[in-house]
DNA sequence: GCTTGAGCTAGAGCGCACTCTAAGCGGTAT
DNA sequence: ATACCGCTTAGAGTGCGCTCTAGCTCAAGC
């Protein structure tokens, strides 16, 4: 696979592909006779769990250091687990703030929606019951 | 109150503070004699709520939006409620999402955790049950 | 009255995560 | 064989959201 295949298949750039490499997120790819890179179907995973821990916001600092440690082989197990925990605990986290703050905007849009049809009642009815 | 008072209750700098209101994102502010600029307890609400847009992940640009139907007044609510509704729905999005991540995490960090078990087992016996 | 600290403005600088450009090479289709 | 498309590199540029600096005024405490 080509970095153009891939990009496709991946959802990310070409230009992003090449910049992950470049900063080490992703291993030193194979080229082929002209120099081009050739991926490999390991290389789609690797890129959609990157994916899920960019979408959880771990800043590409620490996705650099969980790769460091991948790329060091099966001795630093303990210590990609310990980041993966640690950085399960934010996205928990996270998760609890946004919960939170969804029911401030419920609260809010729900003020509005109250304060609307109330203006709209004395559109609407000129007399409204009672006042006659 | 005056700027670094409000900065330490609301917890921006006093620098984000003047950018916020440079920007638009506050409105403006009266000043006293020396041109200082003076806050009520009503800017320090309005920035909570601001926290939480930010919280949620709402682009100033869209805070600008809504910061703008508020300055118009009370006939804007009906497009502040729709904002809030449309960014209610990016959050709950966002929830789950984050969410869907965490049960990705949850089983990454298991396989290290059953590997790393597996590994202690090993390492602890040398003749480990059955091999003798 | 003098020092010190806080506030003022305009504008430059920063960190992050890309995103794109320029200039050039390689392989394929016509 | 020529045109074109995708790939290559190094490095510059972008957008966001601050963050800080320089050079100044102002106000309060000693």
């Amino acid at each position: 696979m080509k970095i153009g295949d891939l990009a496709a298949r991946c959802g990310l750039s070409v230009h992003t592909l090449r910049y992950y490499e470049r900063i080490g997120l992703l291993p030193r790819i194979a080229r082929d006779h002209g120099r081009q890179r050739v991926y490999d179907s390991a290389a789609l995973v690797w890129i959609a769990f990157l994916g899920r821990l960019k979408t959880t916001g771990m800043p590409i600092q620490k996705m650099l250091r969980y790769a460091a440690l991948r790329a060091e082989g099966p001795g630093t197990a303990a210590a990609r687990r310990d980041l993966l925990r640690d950085h399960r605990a934010e996205v928990a986290a996270k998760i609890a703030e946004l919960t939170d703050c969804l029911s401030v905007l419920d609260t809010k849009i729900a003020d509005y929606s109250a304060q609307l049809s109330a203006q709209e009642t004395v559109n609407d009815q000129p007399h409204p019951p009672g006042s006659l």
